[in-house]
DNA sequence: TTCGCTCCTTAACAACGTTAAATTCACTTT
DNA sequence: AAAGTGAATTTAACGTTGTTAAGGAGCGAA
């Protein structure tokens, strides 16, 4: 087995579901690889060079592979299966997200999908000025959605997760707050999916509603 | 000057400025109080426990003062000031949204602005069924943003920020990728609130709409 | 005085990221 | 075959971190 940036970044994401990424120290990563802790600075500078080359790993898997649009699929329904990938390929790995977010990716399939992305809404009749600003829109949106939906599991909290539905049901007040009350209930048991696909579809109409390509 | 979890997550977050979230000690903490590490544990259980009475502040300081919106004012601007609100104070602090994301805020003002936010979209006249998935998506997608938008300053990377526009722009091959070129350079001179704001609109504008108000 | 409680101190520990120096190993070059 | 070269890894160590243990100062009550 070669070592290099990469195989180092895959190997830390597998380590994730065990330590989490509050967890995840260099020399269990390098434990993981049958190695030293200080092998691993030959290939990489530092820890937040390995971050980012998880979180570059990480988006590559969510992207790798996506085509422009068929003929006679939506824009629309091309956007939602591109952030439902994005979503997935977080979902897969226990503090995904934040992995994600607090890193910078610069990849070359980073570029190919924004063109992608970019090409499509121009195709579908969008002008330029207003294609440019929907792509960070859903990829704001799906990562402040994961990173709620995976700090709920809040395995950063050994005991006692305050996420926990009764938890969270017992702090907020009923007769003060009836509403809100009603609605961390119905949190719990809806489906996560669902809420997600349904949020992307309030954006994507505001976007439908906002601007109105030309074909 | 009384010490409780409170002042400690107040004095914390003075020092974020600093040294970052990633350089935030128990000690420097400790040390901007006149007072020595271990005399933190006293009044909070962890750093993680730290961090979350960081979140909290934050947001207390976010929703402070917000009240029912006046007659006149439309359900739509008392979003649009709701979230701006939000995002102004985690603009307060370097990493302010890292320190938002990465906790779990449970604090009374928490709910009463989800209260409000959901009484708000009721007089409206949405129905609860979707009142209650307006506040978390909004909430999603102002994360999200400053999250990208405090990463851009980049001080994680001692020399060379990748975000720096030079940096970027020579990333991304303008012959492979043209359309996406042409962002990433108008990226940098575009107006960060106004691009904030405008993606809030056009939110807003899928949740009108998706879901009409019955008054 | 003595007790008990709150709040802080000093001392210490294991674990962490990271660096320096020495070492192994596979190939070239001589 | 010997010597040399460079990449890749090791051992050893450093300073710093979060956190715990044990103890002491101050203070109101008994």
């Amino acid at each position: 087995m070669k070592l290099d940036a990469g195989a180092i970044a895959t190997a830390a994401l597998g380590l994730l579901d065990d330590t989490g990424v509050d967890g995840l120290t260099m020399r269990k990563v390098a434990a993981g690889l049958g190695v030293q802790a200080p092998a691993l600075y030959w290939h990489v500078k530092n820890k937040q060079e390995l971050l980012d080359a998880m979180a570059r790993v990480l988006f590559v898997s969510a992207v790798d592979g996506i085509e422009a649009p068929r003929r006679g699929t939506q824009w629309q329904d091309w956007l939602i299966e591109l952030a439902g990938r994005l979503r997935a390929a977080l979902l897969r790995y226990r503090d995904g997200a934040r992995v994600l977010a607090g890193t910078n990716v610069s990849d070359d399939s980073m570029w190919r999908v924004t063109e992608l992305t970019l090409r499509t809404l121009e195709d579908a009749g969008f002008p330029m000025r207003d294609a440019v600003r929907i792509f960070p829109i859903l990829l704001h949106y799906t990562i402040g959605f994961v990173l709620e939906e995976q700090a709920q599991t809040g395995v950063a909290y050994p005991d006692g997760n305050p996420y926990h539905p009764e938890q969270i049901t017992q702090a907020v007040d009923p007769d003060r707050y009836p509403l809100t009350a009603r609605m961390v209930g119905d949190l719990f048991t809806a489906d996560p999916d669902a809420e997600f696909d349904h949020g992307l579809r309030i954006i994507l109409a505001g976007v439908r509603a906002t601007t109105r390509p030309k074909v």
